[in-house]
DNA sequence: CAATGCCTATCTTCCGATAGGTAGGTTAGA
DNA sequence: TCTAACCTACCTATCGGAAGATAGGCATTG
């Protein structure tokens, strides 16, 4: 598979900023990692928040995808409630890392506008899928659509910090205990 | 004066942080709120982990005494719910902030060491909290506890970011239902 | 007299951003 | 088909500013 300069900047730039968030970033520590110099970087994304908003992009486009997929194959609700915690788990047990929006939203007080945007538009993709492929009809829809959502990404953190994959395994067997009866 | 100088720069500090995380901390900010010069604050914290060291230990042992205090004056595991619940969600009316060690938590993979052991014992007091006072003798006590932080913490996240108390309030709503029957 | 708590001045390092240059490829007109 | 114009994707060099940190000085206080 070959990638393009620029695939090759938002890959780079996104697992750095799943570690230590949007000051984290560096156009010269992503330059170097490509290969290039950091002005380089200004030729494909003007500022830093251009890139700030084309990683969120490229993510939640990504989520969005699997979540189509996740729909497609399985039309069992407990089935579907399997594979969406399956993103989050692999966030912490394959890539080690936070999930990018969870880890942007924490600090989201002081991002520029248009990436706090891109942001908002993750959590609000995640909470329409939840609540229109697993918790359809229910009458607290929109309750349990926030309540999975945020407690896979707080566990994430949870498990993140604590180094121990226990709450996030532990946050799953109960989701799967709670939801379907 | 009531606060000593100290006692300033961590309040002022927290307040940073709990908007944009460590990276977001400049002692020259501090500083200026204050109302000394950024080089007086390394009489006070040689370092600047030294500083998010002090600032996390302040807010672990404010949060232990309002859960101790809860403890004291309700009995009932339902109000002890009720009483911690409050605590987040004052997070995000009152101070329109986040938790200072959910961000942190976000961003462990890249904070000083001694930061980062700070930040896990803020969770390790959490669970041992709900897993001792809200929980106790429950056959799933520790894993109700991880869900009760992660889904608290993540709604703070979400309500943040989505710059509506919607995610709080129903994660609040949810955890107040299923939690005790 | 010595410790405390601040100050000024300055250091190095890193940051995002900009200006301007260049090699190589594509396009368009005579 | 030759060539002038242009575009793409980088480069070097440098900017102003902000970062944390340090050295040394100067009052105030006990």
């Amino acid at each position: 598979m070959v990638y393009s300069t620029v695939e090759k900047i938002i890959e780079v730039a996104e697992l750095q900023a799943r570690a230590g968030g949007y000051n984290a970033l560096s156009f010269r520590v992503i330059a170097k990692q490509v290969g290039i110099k950091s002005a380089s970087i200004h030729y494909h994304f003007a500022t830093k928040a251009d890139l700030g908003v084309a990683i969120a992009h490229r993510y939640t486009a990504r989520f969005e995808q699997q979540l189509a997929k996740l729909a497609e194959n399985s039309t069992q609700p407990s089935d579907r409630l399997e594979g969406y915690i399956a993103l989050f788990v692999q966030a912490l047990t394959v890539d080690k890392k936070m999930c990018l929006c969870g880890i942007l939203a924490a600090e989201s007080d002081l991002l520029p506008e248009a990436l706090q945007r891109a942001v908002q538009v993750f959590f609000e993709v995640n909470v329409a899928w939840l609540h229109g492929a697993l918790f359809a009809g229910q009458p607290q829809a929109k309750a349990q659509a926030f309540f999975v959502l945020a407690s896979l990404e707080g566990a994430l953190l949870m498990s993140k910090v604590m180094q121990t994959d226990a709450p996030l395994e532990q946050v799953c067997k109960l989701l799967r205990q709670d939801c379907w009866q």
